[in-house]
DNA sequence: AGGCGATATGTTCCGTCAGACATATCGACT
DNA sequence: AGTCGATATGTCTGACGGAACATATCGCCT
């Protein structure tokens, strides 16, 4: 049996206000930051210059109530970031709700996927 | 009790290939085509050039096995656009999976929309 | 035959955004 | 004190995308 070769991927996008939303460019680079406790390392690892994922951070940390990040200056290995316990929630709560939508959505993305006129494919970027 | 104030915009984004996504900008257009008759007239209706939405007509046709947009030239009325058979297909299952996305996420969005720092507003854009 | 209104298509221009560079700063550790 | 590695910030420039403008084309109707 053949398996579907992953039909499309799914993308949740939040939008909180117009100055705002959360998508999955900023949920990944939360998770890499949880990871790799750097925001240099985690938009190294995805591709991104570091003044991009900075001023992801910073508009995340505007964006809430409190700072999802805490970033810490000079030290022994020069610095580094975290997570905040908001950040985790936060995270959580995105990739909850990406689950569940990529989950109910699977049978019409499927449906769809079957239309479209060259396979679909999957890299995994972005 | 105040009702609470729309939490956030869940948009939905289908990621086919590297060259072609469905997300809402596609989908409204195709509806705004269903209900005008008129690629032009569904472009202007959001705000859109025609040259804008003629190449997402474009794109659509061409990414799909068929057209999901029928176009005429000429004629009494100078011509018009309807969507095919595929073009509802297609726009009735997006909006499917965009429904139970929504649907299945709100618990996650509601919770996300109480983090952020100011209150969550909707207008009608994009 | 001429008009009308919509589709079809090309060109030019400009604002925005991202990437590339360049520094500055911080603080534990040797 | 000096090193190191990460955060913090500014400037500049090139690419991309969209808006504006300009036509061309089509075919029913008067």
């Amino acid at each position: 049996m053949t398996q579907d070769p992953s039909p499309a991927r799914v993308r949740l996008r939040l939008v909180f206000s117009p100055d705002f939303a959360l998508g999955p460019g900023k949920a990944d680079l939360l998770e890499g930051i949880a990871e790799t406790g750097s925001i240099a390392a985690a938009g190294r690892r995805m591709g991104m210059s570091y003044k991009r994922a900075w001023s992801l951070v910073e508009s995340l940390n505007a964006a809430f109530a409190a700072p999802l990040v805490a970033r810490s200056r000079g030290g022994a290995r020069g610095g580094g970031a975290a997570l905040t316990e908001m950040g985790e929630r936060v995270l959580a709560h995105y990739r909850s709700a990406q689950l569940k939508a990529a989950t109910v959505a699977k049978e019409d993305v499927e449906s769809l996927s079957r239309l479209v006129r060259i396979a679909p494919q999957d890299d995994q970027a972005d």
